[in-house]
RNA sequence: GCGCCCGUAGCUCAGUCGGAUAGAGCAUCAGAUUCCUAAUCUGGGGGCCACAGGUUCGAAUCCUGUCGGGCGCACCA
């Protein structure tokens, strides 16, 4: 698979090569030592635009190891900087910074390469098309998608997205719960509204059972499917056949859902076949054989008053607190069947063989058995290699808000907000935006009142708006018979320039966010490209002479409308990696 | 009691591998619309980066401790 933007090709990487160079030059002189380490130097724009383009600090960072003070070698590095027809200004700054401005004609060359990658502008090759299998939602399957499943879905979506656009092939995975408890609870609970169905009166759903109105329709199935055979049955007669339909069935609803927001995962992985395929008998063997798998007595809980059925169990345990963990973990429970983590671990070994990293997206209630996992994967490699790479990303909290006010949620009387109903009051790409705009692991909050509004206090519709203005223009343009094209694009003047500079940050940011795995970054990154196109756009308010469209001046107007594209072309990228839609109207 | 996450402007939040004078929106005050979409823009005021130490040329960022908020803490999922 060949990426279209290979990094060597963004301007950033380009000119950071030139620093390189530079440096490479400065050890076959002896002013470095020849094997001068690198790895600190940056060559990236500084915060502040007035002290340049781009900015390096390499003489800083290098200056100990040249045995010299940072300002000396940073004029040495200048000098050769200088001699770059590319660089038309290369000077020292504070402690020794070396400060550069780009010529014209580097960003211009930027602009027209947006337009020749189109939507594979700002693609990377960064990730070598390395797999990296991300494992986000898996809601266990005993109802409809709420509210609390959403920000994870959103988060592991993009991230999935954002990986694939770096150049990372991606499995987006589902796993899911589907041989522990709940979802005998599920059958019973099934099993009532079939009986429902047959004609009986059921009243009250009993405690201990979910009473959602979403298995009625699943219990009419079943009637249907199954007639009145099971009506009478013993449980252990009809448990694993409703177990299997139920599931079936709310990941039916729970896909239909998920849809809603635009995802869809590559791989649903079950785990009573992982169990039926004997994976964790098989994890097991081989953890035993490792002498990381023992049988011993947990002690009880420190701290708070122990549950009153308390009592010490010889377990099969996972040696965890060799890799970091707080105590031993049991898989095994004392009737023998496989804890949750037993089989998560199995889990996990399976991911593990198709993949070369991993990626879990979890809800902050399960932080505390993080350690455990990462135990489980870092034993994986025990004795042979180097560990796969595995992040668990927690994703906080959202505090549900109306006007200010916060919105009470209640399992118990099923009285929960639904996925379908967020996505239905709001809209996809506002839950989707707005999950975005922080950082998953900061608690937030949302507020159906505020997210709604079409304002500059709703970043979605910002972006959008800017999108939307472009195209606008675009079809204006066309109307009155101008098109974009690159011919003249030397026409563009300062505040142009700082646009195209501010575009051709995209393929930096997003290789900024997807080392650093945080999609986020790219919603705060289109902000600030849609502010500054907004801002832009409004000097034509004052100035008719800097509209994008000058009707004396075709050339100047072709130009202008080929910027406007490209900028909307780095939009429509970003958001695409987002799942936002990039709307052409308002 | 222990573990994890968070603490940045009145509010909601960004802040790149440690980099230069800490940013944006909302709110507030003052302005811009015979105009390609004003769902926008320009400017002002607003900060002990929770607190105290440490690391170094340099700390909101890394380390230690304290305080505050959230989540979790035997075989549940």
């Amino acid at each position: 698979m060949s990426y279209s933007t290979p990094e060597s090709r963004t301007l950033h990487a380009a000119f950071a090569e030139k620093v390189d160079a530079v440096l490479s030059a400065l050890e076959m002189e002896g002013t470095l030592p020849a094997d001068t380490s690198r790895s600190n130097v940056t060559v990236e724009p500084p915060r502040d635009a007035s002290h340049g383009d781009l900015a390096t600090n390499a003489a800083m960072v290098l200056a100990k190891q040249a045995k010299t003070n940072p300002r000396e070698l940073a004029g040495k590095i200048v000098e050769k900087l200088q001699a770059d027809p590319e660089i038309t200004e290369a000077e020292i700054a504070g402690p020794g910074f070396i400060n550069m401005r780009l010529a014209d004609g580097a960003w211009l060359r930027e602009l027209a390469t947006i337009a020749e990658f189109g939507e594979d502008y700002g693609k990377s090759n960064m990730g070598g098309g390395s797999t990296v299998n991300v494992e986000y939602v898996s809601a266990n399957p005993t109802g409809p998608m709420h509210m609390g499943h959403c920000r994870g879905a959103v988060v592991g979506d993009a991230l999935a997205s954002l990986l694939e656009f770096a150049g990372h092939k991606v499995i987006r995975e589902y796993y899911v719960n589907d041989a522990g408890g709940q979802v005998d609870v599920l059958a019973r609970s099934a099993h009532l509204r079939y009986r429902e169905a047959l004609g009986e009166t059921i009243g009250d759903i009993p405690e201990g059972l979910y009473p959602g109105d979403y298995l009625v329709p699943v219990g009419q199935y079943l009637a249907n499917e199954l007639g009145d055979k099971y009506q009478a049955a013993a449980e252990d007669e009809w448990l694993p056949i409703f177990r299997a339909e139920a599931v079936e069935q709310m990941m039916g609803l729970i896909k239909d859902d998920l849809a809603l927001l635009g995802i869809h995962h590559d791989l649903f992985s079950s785990e009573a076949a992982l169990q039926a395929a004997g994976k964790p008998e098989a994890a097991e063997e081989w953890l035993r054989k490792h002498d990381l798998v023992y049988d011993g007595v947990l002690e009880a809980p420190k701290g708070k008053a122990p549950p009153e059925d308390w009592e010490p169990v010889e377990l099969p345990l996972f040696r965890s607190t060799k890799f970091g963990d707080d105590q031993d973990r049991p898989i095994k429970k004392s009737d023998g069947k496989w804890t949750y983590f037993g089989a998560d671990l199995a889990y996990h070994m399976q991911k593990a063989e198709d993949a070369d990293a991993l990626i879990d997206i979890w809800g902050a209630d399960h932080a505390g058995t993080v350690k455990r996992i990462k135990a489980a994967v870092a034993a994986l490699s025990e004795g042979e290699g180097t560990p796969i790479p595995f992040d668990v990303k927690l994703v906080q909290m959202v505090q549900l808000m109306r006007a200010g006010e916060p919105l009470k949620m209640s399992k118990r009387s099923g009285n929960f907000i639904t996925l379908a109903e967020m996505v239905d009051e709001v809209g996809k790409d506002v839950v989707r935006f707005t999950m975005l705009t922080r950082k998953p692991e900061a608690q937030m909050e949302f507020d159906f009142a505020k997210v709604v509004e079409a304002s500059k206090d709703n970043p979605v519709f910002y972006v959008q708006y800017a999108h939307a203005r472009i195209h606008s223009t675009l079809r204006k343009g066309a109307a009155e018979g101008f098109a974009p094209s690159v011919k003249n694009i030397e026409l563009l003047g300062a505040e142009e320039l700082e646009l195209i500079k501010q575009a051709a940050q995209f393929p930096r940011m997003v290789e900024a966010a997807a080392s650093a795995r945080e999609a986020h970054r790219i919603a705060f990154y289109l902000y600030d490209l849609a502010g500054a196109f907004h801002a832009y756009w409004n000097l034509g308010n004052d100035n008719p002479q800097k509209r994008f469209i000058v009707a004396q001046d075709a050339d100047l107007s072709g130009a202008r409308l080929f910027l406007a594209a490209q900028i909307g072309q780095v939009i429509l990228n970003g958001l695409a990696i987002l799942g936002v839609e990039a709307v052409e109207e308002m």
